[in-house]
DNA sequence: TAGACAAATGGTAGCGCTACCATGACTGGG
DNA sequence: CCCAGTCATGGTAGCGCTACCATTTGTCTA
């Protein structure tokens, strides 16, 4: 006995109620919404009208399910209050606004492991597209992605083996930069500060570390690092370690710009003068470093672009137009000023 | 003729083929896996060990689709790099973490238009909880929310007329207590510098304009605002626009922490005392104002409690325990710091 | 010991949509 | 003028899961 129309789903009208009003198939209210072209210009417009009329939404549940893909583009990022990678995630949300596509955004907390785990949550879903932030994913995590069954970008980095397309630039040649800045400077006792030594920041420190060896001045005391999690006070706190260890230091490359503004602020409060005394540099250039007093030297990266360079060649390879080109290097600009002026 | 089980949808492993492999029926699967206990201990291991051994992970959109109930919380907010909703965000991330909920986030850009499209758009998944900042919805908005049929949380805000659930603090008592605060301290000719001028930044100058005109002090002039989204070197350009206008400017309350920031930085390269010449009051307290160079009072406020405050309430809702108390103020506290110590 | 009742399990019928094929109406080339 | 080829439209059969109702078995009370 089939109840009358008993809607468990609440009552809201679906594709059969706009097909009756509009008096055509069920198939043809679905390919005028998704393909218009097929539909002949007369059944568009009454269908159109029936869709207004009735206030009809498609379910995007029962979309996904009929047609195994759903209209999701997963992101996974280390963190959701760094700066950094929110700047790429309002790339990806501007790129796709215009589009059907949704968005859902895993946090792994700089974890390997949560990164598989969401992974396997987000390829339940059968996403359209996955765009994840690093080149170091576990084995069994880059299995995941290499089985996802859509496009895959990795962004922030570039590396020698993508897993589908990469977006990013050379931690190594900005850390590198960043040093034969400080060097050509005039400065030689360089230290390097970071914090939340992720990948990147290794390969920032790498970079670093290669250019004090050509110069013959590396020194493995001049390096302060923590696991924790950078933060400006952060900064401050590594900052007086290092000078601790090393009262002579004459600069510093900080990590990332909130350490640069944490050394900065130490360096006022007990009177150390920037940049006659020490250098500094900062990693991304936030806004905030144009504007310090003095003005910080940063390695300016292009974190927007990542974002939506990332969602263009998505877009291409979902619609069956792989980008020729799978690795983008966006590159970084070394941004010169007073802190590292003397 | 029905086909050999085409699988459209790619091969993976389905509850029927979970079910089969256990040698019991679908339902008691899906059953085992939603509500462990009414099924039996040993079909309970049974189905177990399929599970893991064909790698099954159940289909989210068939889910939905059949149970008329997505498991995702919808969250609004007006920015995605704007630190505060960021600290928002993570809270309920990391609230959410360990269920089996997906969050998807919803950038309106500070529009109502937009935060209306985007309901639409949620709404037609029918989430489990939708999260919304503020409280200034739009007519319309206001009624995708009374409709949506699940729990809803406006945070950041509280206010007299919940859709639902609210949690947050008053922005115009925040306003004024720093208002308060610098007039106890001696400051005379305050001034309010804002950014972004949105609903809450609005109500925080209300306070602060209610201060100063209970001690008789309140001059329009005082007052320096845009529309142009909040940096810290927009703190400093508004900061000089404001002391053009009004000279004998002595006192600043900051809309927020970056143009706290950008306003000491141009004391710094005024040489403008702080706190002597100029008190400085912040609002949020990001990390960096306890550790500029003088330290900067502000306002604390709780946001990453506010993220895990109301996903506690949703998950109660969700579960039929809707909280007695329906608006939680989170309150906020007055960091005194150097900025304002003369 | 019968009857009531709860606990454990299963079958059926969709949820709302789209893939796949079929159909009929044209079009155009030989 | 016929038949292949295209275009516009529609019907059917699921996609993978769960709501809703059986059905069976065991347990307790009167």
């Amino acid at each position: 006995m089939t109840r009358p129309r008993s809607r468990r789903g609440g009552g809201r009208p679906t594709i059969a109620d706009v097909a009756r009003k509009a008096g055509v198939g069920a198939i043809t209210v679905s390919r005028a919404l998704r393909e218009p072209g097929r539909v002949s210009e007369d059944l568009r417009r009454q269908i159109q009208a029936a869709v207004d009329e009735l206030g009809y939404v498609p379910d995007p549940n029962a979309r996904a399910l009929a047609s195994a893909r759903a209209e999701v583009f997963g992101v996974l990022v280390p963190s959701l209050t760094n700066n950094v990678f929110a700047e790429v995630v309002r790339g990806i949300y501007d790129s796709l606004s215009d589009s059907p596509f949704r968005i859902q955004i895993g946090n792994t907390h700089y974890s390997g492991l949560e990164e598989e785990r969401l992974l396997q949550v987000f390829g339940s879903q059968r996403p359209a597209a996955l765009i994840v932030a690093g080149i170091d994913q576990t084995p069994s995590a880059r299995r995941l992605l290499e089985n996802a069954g859509c496009p895959v970008v990795q962004v922030m980095e570039t590396g020698p083996d993508p897993v589908d397309m990469m977006v990013g630039f050379s931690h190594l040649d900005g850390g590198r930069t960043a040093a034969e800045h400080l060097l050509q400077a005039g400065y030689r006792k360089i230290g390097f500060i970071g914090a939340r030594m992720d990948p990147r920041s290794q390969r920032r420190l790498a970079g670093y570390r290669a250019a004090m060896e050509t110069a013959g001045l590396f020194d493995p005391r001049l390096i302060t690092t923590t696991p924790v999690p950078s933060s400006v006070s952060l900064g401050r706190e590594l900052f007086r370690d290092a000078l601790a260890k090393m009262p002579t230091l004459d600069g510093v490359f900080c990590n990332n710009d909130d350490i640069a503004l944490g050394v900065l602020f130490e360096c006022h409060r007990a009177s150390i003068d920037v940049p006659k005394q020490i250098g500094i540099v900062g990693f991304n250039d936030l806004d905030m470093m144009q504007v310090a007093f003095p003005s910080i030297t940063s390695v300016r990266t292009h974190r927007y672009e990542i974002g939506t360079r990332s969602v263009a060649m998505a877009l291409a390879a979902i619609a069956g137009n792989p980008p020729q080109q799978r690795i983008v290097d966006l590159g970084f600009e070394l941004m010169r000023r007073e802190s590292t002026a003397r």
